[in-house]
DNA sequence: ATTCTAACA
DNA sequence: TGTTAGCA
């Protein structure tokens, strides 16, 4: 399928979908006109991109992250980069990081909820 | 009409 | 990220 198409079944814009290959999070094919071939399966790799994405996960550690996440148990865990590795376990903190801030601010929200619930509308 | 690259009021 | 320009 070409940008188009894609960019309708992932409802991510056509843009983004360029800039996506741009930062090597994928890499459709061309076609004889030097437009973009997308497999089926980018459909999905798309969706896996925009999961990664909307959890704060940067592009650059995306890149790495994605081939992993793809075929489990492939030739990608055979040849263990230790700088990639070392990315990954810092992206890790991280995101641990930042689920501990958002645990915090669940709590405070739901504080805040129980209180200023019975005093709704009655100021 | 759709895609491509490059660039930015 | 959006948008726009000039092509193919």
């Amino acid at each position: 399928m070409r940008i188009g198409e894609l960019a309708e079944r992932t409802g991510v814009s056509v843009r983004l979908l360029r800039y996506y290959e741009e930062q090597d999070l994928i890499r459709p094919a061309r076609d004889e006109l030097g437009h973009r071939a997308y497999g089926d399966g980018s459909v999905d790799r798309v969706h896996k991109i925009r999961g990664l994405l909307d959890s704060g996960i940067p592009t650059r550690i995306i890149r790495d992250i994605l081939p992993c996440l793809e075929k489990p148990g492939a030739i990608h865990m055979r040849i263990v980069a230790p700088e990639m590795l070392a990315n990954l376990e810092e992206e890790r903190a991280k995101i641990k990081e930042r689920m501990e801030t958002m645990a915090d601010n669940l709590s405070a929200i739901d504080d805040y909820l129980a209180k200023a619930r019975p005093n709704l509308r009655q100021p």
